[in-house]
DNA sequence: ACCTTTACCTAACGAACGTTAGTAAACAAA
DNA sequence: TTTGTTTACTAACGTTCGTTAGGTAAAGGT
């Protein structure tokens, strides 16, 4: 048997993630989530304390994988060049390894209430300056173009923030791929 | 008196999409909007006939903003890197021109019903066509590096369509700096 | 053998949802 | 001045929401 039956507390979990990730959290109802599960909704509450605490344990789980696997990515890279292609692979990896989970994290987190909500934006605003620190120092080191920094960062991630959506696409597209064609765009542009 | 008071049913309009986008569609409710413009819940419902009306307006009408902007920018350059910039700027400048209604545009459309869904996907997935048009004749012409076009455009307007978020930022961007930046970046790439 | 825990159930709570019906006031057109 | 239209109101509809209470039956430890 190769396929162990997973716990319920997993299951709901799973399931609320590729739920919250098609239909929103709001649009998500506890009496949906408890269908697909396939029980009652009141017997959710066997096995988690709101509909909330859900949405809080996916956004910061997610936040603490973006985090480590950027710490290790660029920690094994001396050249800002080469550091931000790491963060980059590891950024879209993260990604690929939690579709669902990586599409709340980006689209749901705002349902959440304060004060979760505070913790929440700093952690990405950090998560951010990471990023910009490296281009920072590219630029300082005359490897990188003198852009403005915040922008750029901006850009960058706003289009690995989107790679979750190639997945489902009909052409197969290995994480390998997509991570060296936009790596390499950013990097080295369109033009010739 | 320079401000004209705005007609209900516009005032509502500007209202939902300012609530849809903060909120988002499923989290505003019908008495919420009717707060917000000073008016009871069922008064709403003399200026529109229901609340997924309301959402179905927005994002054709940004639809179709983005295709008109689209074929103007592109009918006055010759080639391919010209008309790719003049597309971006074009996109952005809707984007900037419609910060609201964008947002609605690219977040909340999920909810819409059948059969709009899917003429909405189908008019969606046109733009990004044109775009991949150009892309191609530029690889064609060998302006433009052997990218893998999907993957390109989709690049691109990924970070295009986060564009909205800018301009809530404390340092004050302007259009220009904003398309200037991101079609440098993804033209030019990062690297010197 | 008993006891505790786990995991489910049915029933129900108060609140909020989108929307409709019916009505009165305000205003323009005749 | 009468008439019709527009815009707002209150009241209520049936439904769904997240969640709690209380009970039951099986599982597992001692």
């Amino acid at each position: 048997m190769a396929i162990a039956k997973l716990d319920r507390r997993t299951e709901i979990r799973q399931t609320a993630r590729k739920m919250f990730k098609e239909r929103g959290y709001a649009a998500t109802s506890m009496r949906d989530l408890a269908r697909e599960v396939g029980i009652e909704a009141a017997s959710l509450y066997n096995h988690l304390s709101s509909k909330e605490e859900l949405l809080h344990e996916m956004c910061f789980d997610m936040a603490e994988q973006f985090f480590q696997a950027f710490s290790a990515a660029i920690a094994s890279e001396k050249t800002p060049s080469k550091k931000l292609r790491a963060a980059i692979k590891a950024h879209i990896h993260v990604i690929a390894a939690n579709l669902d989970g990586s599409t709340v994290f980006f689209h749901e987190w705002i349902f959440l209430q304060e004060p979760e909500l505070a913790r929440f934006k700093k952690l990405r605003s950090q998560y951010e300056q990471g990023f910009r620190d490296i281009v920072q120092k590219g630029i300082t080191d005359k490897d990188f173009k003198e852009v403005n920094v915040k922008l750029a960062v901006f850009t960058i991630l706003s289009a690995l923030n989107a790679t979750y959506d190639l997945y489902k696409s009909n052409e197969k597209l290995s994480e390998e791929e997509i991570a060296e064609s936009v790596s390499g765009l950013l990097l080295k542009g369109l033009k010739k």
